[in-house]
DNA sequence: TTGTACGCGTTATCAC
DNA sequence: GTGATAACGCGTACAA
């Protein structure tokens, strides 16, 4: 690896002035820098960055502190969101999962600081409440998906889930659903509670009537490896006396769970029963046929916003706490899943029939 | 940030005395070793690696380089694994993600370079031949998931889709199915290719006559932007006149559209079908009703074994090229997808008859 | 057992 | 415009 002072002989300048050449510092004249250009690429020279931040300070690297990565294989978006910032602005990321370890938190902390690291991400895979204190963040730090209880002068960046569930609900509602399911998502979740509090309200708002609304909880357990039973909830609901017309689901996952137990059963989809679910998991909202109405978790978005909150508290210019905080939306992502209902079947009346097709 | 002076001054020692403490050299009084000690805890001081780096050279940095990440969200446990034996063996690791773009790529070296990063593993998002020259690359190097037809001395480490398909279509010959469905993956994917080889290889063995399989391809067109068919697929052969007692899917996603499909028709899994996958993606897999039998993608190992080939490169010891490669195996998951035949329809003789369950 | 002098590759200061 | 020279935080070599 050759060294600032190689090119500075090959070039016949003096160390500093190649340095001015690599930073285009000005005052260099155009013959000189042409030479020193010349000498770095017939080198192969790189900067050493390590040497350049032993002097200035600016490492230039931010870092990601991730837990369990494996709840879901799509958050990990929100990492691709990070990086896509990062290299855009000329910086470089390094990523820590704990796995939810608290040593290995620890751990990896000490790591960022021994790179001498200008901020962190603090990016949680499913959207929760977390306990973190500033004090507990020796570097800047942002919040990625969660937000601290303890602390509301951190930073967060955090997708709405209840402005997309209700969005969701407003817009079965328009196309005539009144008998609905709801499917929940395991109750542990903040996120999954968001949604469910959106749905209520805006069914409260339209004065639908307890009776015509049946929920259930489809997961449960401790996150990550809970049981799922939505498959089982979506058959007994559709066995019911009065049928959902569309079943909502917590998320995307629980609606492919009611696209199984639905078809199984016979029912066709939408024509027996809408479906919607949540999050837009592409895998499984557009492999579904038809595809699924859902509202889409900004996964990518969060982590590329949050980039850019880290980098304003980093360069000073940052608002803090909540008032730099930020909830993104969760816009729905309309499909082929959700039947308008005629207007003959809208009424509430029937609600002793079944809107099933008959073969 | 404290340094190691300040350090030395607060313990009352030199900063040689520090740095022996700190690296646990030995020859340090115990007494002075707890004062030195104590002033750290006291100023909370990180060695600074940078400092390090300048004078000793080894970074304990690795880089992954990776293409397109959005083909599939699962594969990104490639990464995850890597990430693991860095963390266990104390090395960082730095991500990038060119997207398949050149320019990127050429950058990613670059920063590379600029980290003094020890090695970097370089990761295809799913099984390919790539173009790769020894001498594009200034840092050791290991291919992860992918091999280079142009340079046999990349040493590379991928999955073993032959024997994987391979176990899983005896599996399904030892069940007593001879009239079979195969879905073909888009052809345009190395792996794709070698699963069909393999399936095609093990039924002639077995002296299954042509007749009796059906295959179709599934998916086509630029990787990542394919067009599915793979639902009409499914559909249109379980419609023909023997139709295939299993249906043998390129991958997860197309047994997905499999079990949509037959489920739609209102066929049941497995009394009248039986279905199997490749990769074992759990979000589909294990999702299921029935549970999909599969065949294991090792990707979070090939993340992790690549790792300790790398490490064996840059630590000398490492053999090269095709000797250092390594081709892991997709170990078959048995669920419950795949239904065993009794004798009395596992001949061809009725391979007029249909297998179907009447209600 | 401990300390001193120096060097790593770079940037900062200031004089030329 | 350009170049000495010092300094950054740490490790190495060697002296004490």
């Amino acid at each position: 690896m050759p060294s600032i002072k190689d090119v500075a002989r090959v070039a016949g300048v003096s160390d500093k002035t190649v340095s001015r050449v690599v930073n285009r510092e000005p005052n260099v004249k155009p013959e000189t820098f042409r030479r020193v250009e010349q000498a770095i690429q017939d080198l192969g020279y790189v900067p050493n960055r390590a040497a350049r931040l032993v002097r200035s300070r600016k490492s230039q690297v931010l870092g990601i502190l991730t837990d369990l990565v494996s709840v879901t294989p799509y958050s990990n978006d929100i990492v691709r969101g990070a990086q896509a910032w990062a290299h855009a602005n000329g910086y470089t990321v390094i990523v820590v999962n704990t796995n939810g370890d608290d040593d290995t938190e620890k751990a990896a902390w000490r790591t960022f600081q021994e790179h001498s690291i200008e901020g962190v991400l603090y990016v949680t895979m499913y959207h929760r409440l977390i306990n973190l204190q500033a004090s507990d963040c020796p570097l800047p730090t942002v919040l990625v998906n969660c937000r601290s209880t303890a602390d509301q002068s951190l930073i967060s960046v955090t997708p709405d889930d209840y402005r997309g569930s209700q969005a969701l609900t407003r817009h079965v509602l328009e196309q005539g659903h009144r008998r609905i399911g709801y499917i929940r998502l395991n109750p542990v979740l903040f996120g999954a509670e968001e949604r469910y509090r959106a749905f209520q309200d805006v069914v409260r708002e339209w004065g639908i009537p307890d009776a015509s609304i049946t929920t259930k909880i489809g997961m449960s357990g401790v996150v990550g490896q809970e049981i799922d039973h939505s498959y089982q909830v979506t058959q007994n609901m559709l066995q019911q006396d009065a049928p959902p017309t569309v079943i909502m689901c917590g998320n995307d996952e629980i609606a492919l769970q009611a696209y199984l137990g639905a078809l199984t059963l016979g029912h066709r989809i939408p024509d027996d029963v809408s479906i919607v679910g949540h999050d837009d998991f592409k895998t499984v909202s557009k492999a579904l046929k038809p595809a699924l109405t859902t509202a889409a978790l900004p996964y990518y978005d969060l982590g590329f916003r949050a980039s850019e909150a880290l980098y304003g508290v980093i360069s000073g210019e940052g608002a803090t706490g909540s008032a730099g905080s930020v909830k993104m939306d969760c816009p729905m992502v309309r499909r082929e899943s959700v039947r308008p209902l005629p207007d003959s079947q809208r009424s509430l009346a029937d609600a002793g029939g079944n809107a099933r097709h008959k073969d």
